[in-house]
DNA sequence: GTAGGGTTAG
């Protein structure tokens, strides 16, 4: 700021700025954005011949705008230059890879290499790489890596930081790795670029050590201060993309252990109150079935802004803490009329009609999407719709609901509200309007598997069995195939995977064998197998043995067996929990005495003494 | 010049 004050002193006080002031002044307005004071610097040079014939000057001012945003006009001064040094072309060429214009900036580099007669040096490559790997037209991107080589710049720390995120992109973490390992000096971006490529690939385990390392060698650098960053300082400190970056990857996992250890990172490294980790830290614990260490975290963080508060809201909605959702909504609008930051916006109210369609709001859901636009200034979109068809169709209105369906304004894509009213159709079988929704959808998203299974079901329940296996064929001749039931457990130090029918697991036999005792004792307490959502043609008897083999029995009986009486089981499911296994969970937790806390892809299902949070509506 | 951007129904 000082520095753009002081050249407008200078340039009243009669003074004539020259190239270095110029020069050095933009990048000032560049950082800050300042597109208007910028544009002043630029006339200002136009009517000086020397300054706008100063290379420096040039690169400056094509830096500027790209920074603002204004890509061509950076290329109209970068037109306007015949003799073009290599710091205008870089300019240029990093100015297109910002702002994600991949091909112009191959095309650029492609260019300087072929007219001018110029080597690409260093940083030219630092933007060439990440535009490569975006750059869907520019197939052999690991040829990249060897003319990187060829011009000798492959010890650069940039240009190895780029080419790590680029093998990691490419699934080769493998080679990445190798990079990061040979690398003399590693700054911040190189540690996070390799813990990204990790998480990237699902090996959270390597990530998280590599956080640990990561602050070893902060100790060892200081002694022999062989890694610095920019300003020459030790470096070596997680920052908050570090975190932004693994605690995804916990939330995902439902790690919680492991959560819990970033969460004492951040802590340590003073970045917990920071607005993005601390909402990356609330939904963390939220989708670790923790919704009051959400709550705390949440209650914690300083100035909040408008993701914040949807996370929490989302978080209680999936909890079936529908009430709660509302009334933060309420604290969070009275919050957002002092601070425009916090106002409710389109994700807001997806969270809201979510929480309202879990806890069976209809009435709440329906005053709010009525509302939306005349009091919270947020359009209804195509997302909304689906949402609202869910709530209605959920709770039985399917009627209502299609009617919605219909008359959605015609430019919006209606499919994701298709797919909530067959859903609702699955529930309370209704085959007619079923029908409708799913020729819809068979015509719109063809290679989407639910839609084939839902009609599938919607028809077996019904007992229409030959159209079921019709649909199942029809499935099968598309070359859809439906994703396989998965759920796992964290334990220890590891996430532990369950596939449906899984003999995999060293434990596997143990598990089934338990799970097959367990059976006979619920059945003595009245549990009656629900096998209607197993369809194929087999006797019930061999129904009930499907079921047993379902992903998230096999992870809950491996939390059973491998934890003390009474431990809370948590376990996650990539599907919806199935009838039977909601069931069964439920008689588990009676007759073991075992809270279990099952996530479902959309929503936790909190069992306790035979009951269930979501009380049976789901 | 290189790393991320957190929240989203079915």
């Amino acid at each position: 700021m000082e520095a753009l004050e002081f050249f407008r002193l200078m340039v009243l006080a009669g003074f004539k700025p020259d190239g270095v002031t110029v020069a050095s002044v933009l990048p000032a307005c560049s950082h800050l954005e300042m597109l208007d004071t910028g544009k002043e610097i630029h006339a200002y040079a136009l009517r000086t011949n020397e300054l706008i014939e100063n290379s420096y000057v040039g690169s400056a001012l094509v830096d500027m705008y790209c920074n603002c945003r204004q890509v061509s006009s950076g290329r109209r001064v970068f037109n306007a230059f015949l003799e073009r040094k290599i710091a205008l072309w870089n300019a240029m060429i990093t100015g297109y890879a910002q702002n994600e214009y991949d091909k112009e900036a191959l095309n650029l580099f492609l260019e300087m290499y072929a007219a001018s007669g110029l080597s690409p040096n260093s940083t030219t490559m630092s933007s060439i790489v990440p535009a490569s790997v975006r750059c869907e037209a520019f197939s052999d991107k690991q040829s990249i890596h060897g003319y990187v080589i060829k011009r000798g710049l492959e010890k650069n720390r940039y240009v190895q930081n780029a080419l790590m995120d680029m093998y990691s992109r490419m699934g080769k973490t493998q080679i990445s790795e190798t990079i990061f390992n040979s690398m003399e000096v590693r700054d911040i971006v190189s540690w996070n670029t390799m813990i990204t490529g990790y998480v990237i690939c699902g090996r959270h385990g390597d990530a998280l050590n590599l956080i640990y390392d990561m602050q070893r060698v902060k100790e060892k650098t200081n002694m022999n201060d062989n890694a610095y960053d920019d300003e020459g300082r030790v470096p070596l400190k997680p920052n908050s993309i570090t975190f932004m970056t693994i605690l995804p990857g916990c939330a995902a996992l439902a790690a919680l252990a492991k959560g819990k250890e970033i969460h004492s990172y951040a802590i340590k490294h003073l970045l917990a109150f920071d607005v993005a980790v601390g909402s990356a830290l609330v939904d963390m614990y939220s989708k670790c079935g923790c919704i009051d260490l959400a709550r705390a975290v949440f209650n914690q963080i300083p100035i909040k802004n408008v993701i914040t508060w949807n996370v929490l809201i989302m978080a209680y909605g999936m909890h079936g803490r529908g009430e709660e959702a509302l009334e933060l909504f309420k604290n969070m609008v009275d919050d957002g009329s002092r601070n425009k930051e916090v106002r409710p916006n389109e994700v807001t109210f997806i969270a809201l009609f979510a929480a309202c369609s879990h806890s069976g709001m209809v009435d709440e859901g329906l005053d709010l999407f009525h509302k939306m636009k005349s009091d919270h200034g947020v359009e209804p979109a195509t997302d909304h719709y689906a949402c609202v068809v869910d709530l209605l169709g959920r709770a039985g209105s399917v009627e209502e609901a299609y009617q919605l369906v219909n008359t959605m304004p015609s430019e919006l894509d209606k499919a994701g509200a298709w797919s909530s009213l067959l859903g609702a159709c699955r529930i309370h079988q209704n085959v007619e309007i079923g029908e409708i929704a799913a020729n819809q959808l068979l015509e719109l998203e063809p290679s989407v598997a639910s839609h084939y299974v839902l009609l599938s079901n919607i028809y077996s329940s019904s007992g229409l069995w030959d159209k079921a296996m019709d649909v199942r064929r029809r499935m099968k001749e598309m070359g859809v195939k439906k994703e396989p039931g998965c759920s796992w457990i964290e334990f220890g130090d590891e996430v532990h995977k369950f596939l449906a029918g899984d003999l995999s697991h060293p434990q596997s036999e143990q598990l089934h064998e338990f799970l097959e005792t367990l059976s006979e004792k619920m059945k003595r307490e009245g549990y009656v197998p629900d096998t209607s959502c197993v369809l194929h043609n087999v006797d019930e008897e061999e129904k009930e043995t499907l079921l047993c083999g379902h992903s998230e029995k096999l992870a809950l009986a491996f939390g059973i067996l491998n934890t003390r009486p009474g431990t809370t089981i948590r376990v996650a499911k990539n599907l919806r929990v199935c009838n039977d296994c909601h069931m069964a969970s439920k008689y588990i937790s009676k007759i073991l005495d075992r809270e279990i806390i099952l996530r479902d892809v959309r929503r936790f299902h909190h069992f306790k003494n035979g009951t269930c949070s979501c009380g049976d509506y789901w």
